[in-house]
DNA sequence: GCGCAAGTTTACGTTAACGTAAAGGTAATC
DNA sequence: GATTACCTTTACGTTAACGTAAACTTGCGC
């Protein structure tokens, strides 16, 4: 197995993901993450680079720290009752709606691009 | 034609896309909108009803409000030489990367709350 | 002509997401 | 053992995108 107990400085994690170290420690502060301490130094495992992969993709579709961490909530196993369980599902339609509204968002915008782009591309031709 | 003259009011505005009339204007400050004015008062053409509506979708996809600008003007006739529009077609395949990525980063985060789903259905039945 | 709703400008306040600086601990390296 | 490279915490600063309040004008209904 490809080494599954690899750990990270905070620094590793910085520069592969190409962010300062004071947002990965913003993240924490915000409880988007939690890694171990050996002392007072941080230690990332893979399951903490792979949250910190979530935050990021989370903040390039444009949510919010506190939306992304009701997301990675979400993938708590702090469950158990059925109630909450349901909250979840409701939860999840939600951002299932949110997300589909942004890639209309999106697909109209690439089709507007497009037009524009003809229309450039006219004006170079005449 | 169906009345290519119609205007509105800031309140008009404001309530069709439920925003306050402080953000209209604050997207005014910011220069992405330009009313007409009668004495004092904005005079919201349809063209400036379409532009705040390509600014509501640029946030939603999580725009700032400068690369709404950006692509807004981008729209703006003041085009002219070639050297401009050569930055402008680049300009635009930037974007067109960007939001392939967006693309990217909805389908992924789409497809992990279909598995999360699943997951938690499981968990009802069991 | 008066009140009220809606508009205006000016300006200070607020929140999120970090940036930046200060002051100090730790570990390898020369 | 001193420098260097990272790490830490604490705390104040900054920017974007408005919110909110104050003080004033304008048009409409009665």
């Amino acid at each position: 197995m490809s080494d599954t107990n690899q750990t990270y400085s905070i620094s590793d994690l910085a520069r592969e993901f190409e962010i300062t170290p004071r947002s990965i420690r913003h993240y924490e502060d915000q409880k988007l993450i939690t890694p171990k301490r050996n002392g007072s130094q941080r230690i990332y495992s893979k399951g903490d680079r792979v949250r910190l992969q979530l935050i990021l993709r989370g903040k390039r579709i444009g949510f919010s720290l506190s939306e992304i961490r009701e997301i990675i909530d979400m993938y708590d196993p702090t469950a158990g009752d059925e109630k909450q369980t349901e909250h979840l599902l409701r939860k999840i339609a939600e951002r299932r709606v949110a997300l589909h509204q942004q890639q209309q968002d999106i697909e109209t915008m690439l089709t507007e691009l497009d037009q524009l782009e003809q229309k450039l591309n006219q004006n170079i031709e005449a």
